[in-house]
DNA sequence: CTTCTGAGTGTAAATCCTACAGTAACGCGA
DNA sequence: TCGCGTTACTGTAGGATTTACACTCAGAAG
């Protein structure tokens, strides 16, 4: 079966950006490539848009299918369309930026995917296409938004303790920041709740664990508050 | 002459938002379009991509093409691939944002356009396709943007007085400004050119006229500096 | 020379931001 | 059981920034 049309059309991908965050590091996800152009390189998941599905159901579709993750917080990106980015034809390539939990996800390489892995942020392999210009993108959109969105809270388990939201702006912002004024500021926002858990086991102290009120959050959003960090 | 594809492709087009300041009003550029679907009814400027451009070359052709703009700030703005927002056909539309000084450009309607025009933010027609969300999140992004990054300028004529410049974050912001702090505020950045001349002929104590310093501007961005109102 | 209009200017109070150090709680091992 | 190691937790003072606010100045027109 093939498709005629009268003017020529370009192929339209997506490509997901996924952050995760564990032991203390910014994690990037990346899938190593089945088939020719680049094959066996890594690269950002992605492939092409159907018909009849939007463009963020393709991301979600893509992501499913190549390694296995669902649920997680996606938005638009960046639509990618330099002329020869992709060596077979012409091809745009909207990208998405994800945020996942990564306690308890298990990979599941698939697909258009030989395999899947986390790398450091720091230092992972070189990447297909122009990927490594959309993984830019992504960062810098991710220190932006970080600082006056609450995704934060995407990255880390449903519950945790003040020192490992601390750590994670720490990492992502590329900054040391104070702790107790860090704490007096995030937790005047009421926007945390104390779950009136501990940790456990530790060999110090145990810090409490709090929960992210996202129904709080959204209701003084409504009222004209700003999430700011 | 046809194309021919093994997998069917979606059409991609290029709509640009222009936003223009005239009359202490925010106004928005608008075509009507000279043939169907939705012939006759007024649009965003846009069209198809070319195999062999760019996406913001495309939507700098189609811009000159359709009203005879040029040389103005332009930016992507969001890609829109609802699976029906066209009714002929699957078309995914890269959405840009552009800012213009509205003095001494004039219109030319051409190419796919039968009128063009400027229209108030707040009293325009009915727009084609999706082109309404569009405009939504154009706006909301201009909102966004104007306190974090000196785009006001880009609305302005290249000299202009501080009393414009107030003005012009007020219709944006949609509040009031105190103009003593507004002032201080603006000229603590070093960011202003006095240019030594004022207003003429006005029947009141003439104003100084400024420019915006956009070199001293790169040089602070490059040491970490952040414009923010 | 009076009037009208918008241009231009400073200060005090309140708020917010920054820098900074010692006590508390827990497990572990001696 | 007691001391050590480790991380959790807490407040304040000084400086910087933001806010609120009202009068004089310059030019044109009648």
């Amino acid at each position: 079966m093939t498709y005629t049309y009268e003017f020529p059309r370009p192929s339209v991908t997506v490509d997901c950006v996924v952050f995760g965050f564990d032991e203390g590091d910014l994690k990037i996800l990346l899938v190593k490539r089945l088939l020719p152009p680049f094959q066996g390189q890594w690269a950002l998941p992605g492939g092409f848009v159907r018909m009849d599905e939007s463009l963020e159901e393709a991301a979600r579709r893509e992501l499913e299918e190549e390694t296995g993750l669902s649920d997680l917080f996606l938005e638009q990106l960046y639509t990618f369309g330099a002329v020869e980015r992709d060596p077979r034809t012409r091809v745009i390539s909207v990208a998405y930026f994800a945020l996942v939990k990564l306690q308890g996800k298990n990979l599941r390489a698939s697909g258009d995917a030989e395999a899947t892995d986390w790398f450091s942020l720091r230092d992972h392999p070189e990447l297909a296409f122009d990927h490594r210009d959309i993984l830019d993108t992504a960062i810098t959109r991710l220190k932006g938004k970080v600082r006056y969105q609450p995704i934060g809270f995407e990255l880390l388990p449903t519950r945790f303790k003040l020192s490992q939201l601390q750590h994670l702006y720490e990492v992502v912002l590329e900054k040391q920041l104070d702790k107790r004024n860090f704490r007096k500021k995030i937790q005047s926002m009421g926007l945390l709740i104390d779950t009136g858990e501990t940790e456990k086991q530790v060999a110090h102290r145990a810090a409490k664990l709090y929960e992210f009120d996202r129904g709080k959050y959204e209701a003084l959003v409504e009222r004209g508050f700003n999430f700011e960090l």
